[in-house]
DNA sequence: GTCTATAGTACGATAGAC
DNA sequence: GTCTATCGTACTATAGAC
């Protein structure tokens, strides 16, 4: 039962290191410690591979949605200030995931396109109006993907985290005049 | 002359519409109507095929900030309001070049960065405010990396338009209340 | 359940004719 | 300047031993 998870960790660390064109099935087995057959035994296919990502993806976004929902400091805030790289499982996932985004996996897209519209729902409930909840999500989303496909990623940007106390503030700023409106 | 700028073209059109890994040599050479040896006349590998697109981007994004710098409704609108696809030949430089981000590509990389740099620099000129200025550019480059990676692009995303305007609205507020303070 | 060996295909790049 | 033909490698996937 652990050489599938290992498997998949062993994706996710190739896509995050050296991407898509790396995540090879050899390079994968190599990375989890098995043979090509090996992996082949748990994934009948590289297709199968990828929808076992997306599986794992979909299950760490909802555990991930639970947290946002009760977060002390609101979801809005919780988004913005969980779009850098924390190293915890789901950012793994959803890092591993954002890097085959360019191709034509339906199964990830599908689960992106899922996974994200829990998100907008949080912070438009929070914050009232759809415009600046639409707005705060891509201050996050923005935050994010320039974190993800940064040459020197996930080694991490320190000008990125020096800056993030004056964004919070204002994001919360536009979360308090919707309020008030 | 002109079938060097074909198989820049034929790159980006198949980066565009497949994905990274669609864009093989052969495929490039097919799309731009030339045998994978005529091709290699002209960029004498692979590298040196993207090593032709960074450089065309370079090139296109000098002139794009020329207009950001001009632009009657100042570089922060004009930079969230040309962040969803409109075909340009900039836009398609563009986005054929963030398809090979996840990779190792050192040359996009800093095309990227040095692009992205003076973007920013002319939004916090215009607003001041430097948390603001990374807000704004922040809520642009999500909405342009949302675009992108959606594997219905570039069809078009209804939705997303009909939400510019509530969206400009809210960066034009922030721009106000930065230049105020 | 995991391995080795191998089939079959696709890729990047070179050589040489025209 | 563009072509066809080809080499060597790397990839996905299968077959069959253990």
């Amino acid at each position: 039962m652990s050489a599938r998870e290992d498997v998949l960790d062993a994706l996710e660390q190739i896509l995050i290191r050296d991407g898509e064109r790396a995540a090879t099935l050899d390079a994968v087995a190599a990375q989890a410690g098995v043979s090509k057959g090996g992996l082949l035994y748990h994934f009948g296919s590289k297709k199968a591979l990828v929808e076992g990502l997306a599986d794992r993806m979909r299950e760490r976004a909802a555990l991930d949605a639970q947290q946002m929902a009760e977060a002390p400091d609101g979801p809005s805030i919780y988004y913005v200030r969980t779009s850098v790289f924390e190293d915890t499982p789901f950012d793994r996932t959803l890092v591993a995931a954002t890097r085959l985004s360019g191709g034509d996996d339906a199964p990830v897209h599908a689960a992106f396109a899922d996974v994200r519209e829990g998100w907008l729902a949080l912070i438009r409930e929070e914050v009232g109006d759809a415009a600046t909840a639409e707005a705060i999500m891509l201050i996050g989303d923005g935050l994010y993907y320039n974190a993800v496909l940064d040459p020197a990623f996930p080694s991490g940007d320190v000008g990125r985290e020096s800056s993030m106390a004056g964004l919070l503030a204002v994001v919360e700023r536009l979360r308090e005049e919707a309020r008030g409106a």
